[in-house]
DNA sequence: TTGAAAGCGCTAACAA
DNA sequence: TTGTTAGCGCTTTCAA
């Protein structure tokens, strides 16, 4: 083990301690004995004596003699957030699987936060990044579009840019949950979205207004609300339009936060769900089924998502110049609870 | 950008196209250019040259030159879980507020994983390790009892053994909470634990029956039960009780998870909170105050952890002789909501 | 069948 | 004021 610098285990030292090259000892180790037709002797003294002293290869050394690392950067707006955090599971758990390691930044959703996070990932000598981007701007990733260097999106994705991505189908999990909606005798339908402007959001907005067209209901702008994921707007959005006495009978959140704000705001207001108003909201959690009433979702796969972008990944920087799927959609899954009541 | 592998701009490079040497280059850009009475204009020519390329030191080859790689790893069983996303993020963030990088590892809450992720990092050449245990066994630490490598354990520790760690009053936390259960009438109040002989449940225990001795409650190992942090747990112990008919009046789960896979339970036996039962619940969530009802939690400050952690570990790194405190303590409080109803 | 030497990019000791 | 040299630990020619 590495712990003590004084003690660490070289392939130097294990070579001087046999009186052997440090060439012979790396052919060994690295598996190579039968190619070079190393004696049975020699080899086995080596790989008893690494085993001894627990040698463990300085994956520093050798990324920086074979420029490969085998270390991928993961770059997430907030890895407090449930969805990100899912997403960072299955990145690690799937990166691991094939022996890569994961260098993670936390860009604390902000935009220069993230470039700067960039730098200190190449730096140290990531085979491949993988972004979850903040999302509004992508000045920054054009440089990529053109580059060798591996790179793939989760969750945001740019429309102007061609950089390959792994996204949930949003469209279809709005368009499903307005659908759904619409079924259940609801017209006025409150869109309570996130950050405008990025893709996540503006699928969603297309799925909405695709269900209402779907069914002939105009498109009412007055109840299309927000802009930002989290909680602080769900909470004040909804209640501004409580206040402004708009007219609406549900509301559909783009997020987990959003949908506790407009809890919040609800309750302020002495208003039940689905009594008083319907509700339906992105993002399945454990907890979704104990709210108050059990909580109508659309579930994304989001582990998948990590798992499915680190496969994308590593084949990127396995053959650089395959061509790689563009953009991957995952589905997403109505899930019904209790939350939404069927007017007459 | 190091994008391109041909394109890397390098020390060399600059000091070739400049004519001079990559000492200078070098001693430049690390700021020490007054030390060696550098001329202004050999600074400034370099200054300007390295900024046009975008230079950024690789710091895989000063790691290896250094030994000195600014980089520590973080273990965490499971990284979707809340509690541990936020641990997470406040290490992100106090890492990077340093200019430390963070190597992710998930060890899935399984002990082989995690003795393999401490390899793994080891061998990418961290400067100190962040550790939250999977908790039952540390016989893979002992080896850091003695030396001088600087690591930190988060969220549970081990008496046995003397490694600095930075954890939740968890004894306060459940005393605090079993007293405001006695406070409202209950006596009989199931212990809904997690996995045992790990520091965080053994010490909530000890918290829990402090109480009860306090209030000369007799100790019930009836309802004392449950083995896991999840939500199975939860629900089949919880279920299991109610099975058999025990007499309880309230729930204390010791994770959010018990908490959730508790209300299943309750659910499906058509129990209400707090009517028939009531409940507090460790860890605070967003949601929990839209529960039904809104839950009473005993938060913890789990990003304060991670953050109080860093530090700690940072500071050994810098000063490995001095003597870190052993252990600390993060407060937790008590956050009073609607599911303790008051027995007459 | 094995080794010597070079070099990845960087910094530090020693020279000039 | 600047440069030469060595070396961190590893792999890979090239040579024997």
């Amino acid at each position: 083990m590495s712990m003590d610098v004084n003690s660490r285990v070289t392939l130097k030292r294990i070579g001087k301690q046999l009186g052997i090259s440090v060439t012979t000892v790396s052919r060994i180790l690295n598996g190579h004995a039968r190619r070079y037709r190393i004696s049975k002797e020699t080899e086995k003294s080596v790989v008893k004596l690494a085993a001894e002293l627990k040698f463990v290869p300085s994956r520093l050394a050798r990324g920086l003699r074979l420029n490969k690392t085998t270390t991928i950067g993961l770059v997430i707006p907030d890895i407090s957030n449930p969805f990100f955090a899912s997403i960072a599971n299955g990145v690690t758990v799937e990166a691991h699987r094939n022996n890569y390691g994961v260098i993670l930044c936390d860009s604390q959703d902000n935009v220069d936060m993230e470039i700067e996070s960039l730098e200190v990932l190449f730096s140290r000598g990531i085979e491949g990044l993988l972004l979850c981007p903040v999302g509004q701007s992508c000045e920054h990733l054009k440089k990529f579009e053109r580059s060798r260097f591996p790179i793939v999106l989760a969750d945001r994705y740019f429309p102007q840019i061609t950089i390959p991505y792994v996204a949930s189908d949003n469209f279809a999990g709005a368009r499903d949950a307005t659908q759904y909606l619409i079924e259940n005798g609801h017209r006025q339908i409150m869109c309570l979205q996130g950050l405008r402007n990025t893709s996540p959001n503006k699928d969603r907005v297309r799925g909405y207004e695709a269900a209402l067209a779907a069914h002939s209901i105009p498109v009412n702008r007055d109840i299309m609300v927000g802009n930002s994921f989290n909680e602080q707007c769900g909470y004040s959005e909804t209640r501004q339009l409580l206040e402004n006495k708009q007219n609406f009978t549900a509301i559909l959140a783009f997020s987990n936060l959003l949908m506790l704000g407009a809890l919040r705001a609800l309750s302020e207001a002495k208003l039940r769900i689905p009594d008083n108003l319907s509700m339906i909201s992105f993002d399945d959690q454990p907890y979704m089924a104990h709210l108050s009433p059990p909580m109508t979702t659309i579930a994304q796969e989001s582990s998948e998502i990590g798992q499915k972008a680190v496969r994308l990944l590593l084949e990127r920087i396995q053959s650089p110049d395959k061509s790689t799927p563009e953009g991957v959609l995952l589905p997403t899954r109505l899930i019904v609870r209790e939350s939404v009541k069927h007017l007459n």
